[in-house]
DNA sequence: TGATAATCATGAGGTAGGTCAACGCCGTAT
DNA sequence: ATACGGCGTTGACCTACCTCATGATTATCA
C-alpha cells in the first residue's frame, strides 16, 4: 500500500487520514505469469494499479491475430478501461507476462473516491490527461514512422520495458511481424 | 455561451450561478478558413471549445509531410494539449478547415475551474477519459486494420465529418496516401 | 468571366513489410 | 540425458501501399 501512497503523493500531498480513506477502497490480488486478469467477454469489475510485475492488454482481431494495445508495469494503471468505465463486456484481454501483484478499484469506489476527496479526483484527472497524451504520442508514431523508427522510439521511451518483454510481444505492440522486427538490426 | 452550458450539462447539472462562474473564465474568438489557431513553435495559451466550424490538428514530419492527429468540430475540445498542459512549445499546428468560432480557456483558468467547482472537475475528467478512449480506439484501428477497413470505420464513427472534409485530409488522418484512398471504392 | 487553385481519379512502377517455412538455441520438465 | 516448448533468426516470395506523373472536374476569387 505504501507504493500507492507514494505514487499518489507524486501528484497531490495527503494526510494520514486521507490516505487511510483512499486505501480502504482498494483490495489486492496476485497473479502468476500467463494468467488472465481479464478475459475477452468478461465483466470488467476493476481498474488495476500494478504494484509489481508486467502485463499486456491484448486485442485479438477476427483472424485470431493478437495486437498489444499497451503494456503496464510497476506504478501503472491498467484495465480494459472502456469496459470498466461504461460497464460493458471486455473486448480485450489483460494477461500477465510476469508474476504480478495489483491493487483493485471497482467503479463504485472509483466514483466514491472522486466524490469524497477532491485531491483524489485531481490525481485521477492528472493520470487521465497523461494517459491521453501517451495515446496521442503513439498515434503520431504509428502515422509518421516506419517499423525501425517506431522500435527506436519505443527503446528510447521505455528502455527497461524493452529489456523485460520478448521481441515477439514488442512486435505485436509496434504493429509489425516478429520477422520484420528481427530483421531491423541489420 | 449557451452551447457551452448545454454541453457541460450533458454531464453535470449546473445552477445559474455556477454557470456564470464558469463562463467568466472563457473568452471567445473567430477564425477564418485556412487560418492557424496554433502554429508549431508557438506557446499554447488556450484549450479551445469549438462552437462552430471544423479544425485539424496537424503534425508535420521531417520530410514535411502532414499527418492529421485529429479533427475537431462543434462541441469538441481541441488544442496541442501536451504543449498547453505542460506549458511547452507547440509541436503541432491547429488549422481551420472552415470558418470557426471558439471559446478559449487558459491553463490558469482551467485549474481555477477545477479547484473552484468540483462539478467542473468532474466534467473535465469525464472528457479526459473519453478522450483517452477515443485515442485508444484509433490505436487499435491502426494496429489491426488495413486502409479500406480504417476508412469504413471512420465513416461509421463520424459520418458527418466525412461529408465535410476533403478526401486528401481524410487520407492524412487515416495514414494512407490520397491516391490509395481514392482507389478504395473499386 | 476568365484565371487559378483545389479536388479527385487513374496509370506505371517501386518498396516496406507480410506470410510461410525451416532452423538453431536455449531452459525446463520428464 | 532427452524431449519439448518458447524464443529468435533467416530465406524466398508476395502484396498492400507508396511515389511520381498526368489529366479531368469543380470551386474560388480578382
Amino acid at each position: 500500500m505504501d507504493k500507492l501512497r507514494q505514487h499518489i503523493e507524486r501528484i497531490v500531498a495527503l494526510t494520514d487520514e486521507e490516505f487511510a480513506f483512499i486505501a480502504r477502497h482498494f483490495s489486492s490480488r496476485k497473479y502468476k505469469k500467463h494468467q488472465y486478469i481479464i478475459q475477452e467477454g468478461d465483466e470488467v469489475k476493476y481498474h488495476y494499479f500494478i504494484l509489481k510485475g508486467l502485463t499486456k492488454l491484448v486485442y485479438t482481431d477476427d483472424t485470431a491475430k493478437e495486437h498489444i494495445v499497451s503494456f503496464a508495469m510497476e506504478d501503472w494503471w491498467e484495465s480494459d478501461f472502456l469496459a470498466f468505465y461504461t460497464q460493458t463486456k471486455a473486448t480485450m484481454a489483460l494477461i500477465c507476462l510476469e508474476d504480478t501483484e495489483v491493487l483493485c478499484l471497482n467503479l463504485e469506489d472509483y466514483k466514491k473516491l472522486c466524490d469524497g476527496l477532491q485531491k483524489m479526483e485531481r490525481f485521477i484527472l492528472e493520470k487521465a490527461n497523461f494517459g491521453f497524451l501517451g495515446a496521442q504520442r503513439r498515434i503520431i508514431s504509428l502515422l509518421t514512422s516506419n517499423a525501425k523508427e517506431r522500435y527506436e522510439q519505443l527503446i528510447k521511451l521505455y528502455p527497461n520495458l524493452v529489456q523485460r518483454v520478448p521481441k515477439a510481444q514488442l512486435a505485436a505492440y509496434l504493429g509489425v511481424s516478429r520477422e520484420t522486427l528481427s530483421r531491423l538490426n541489420q
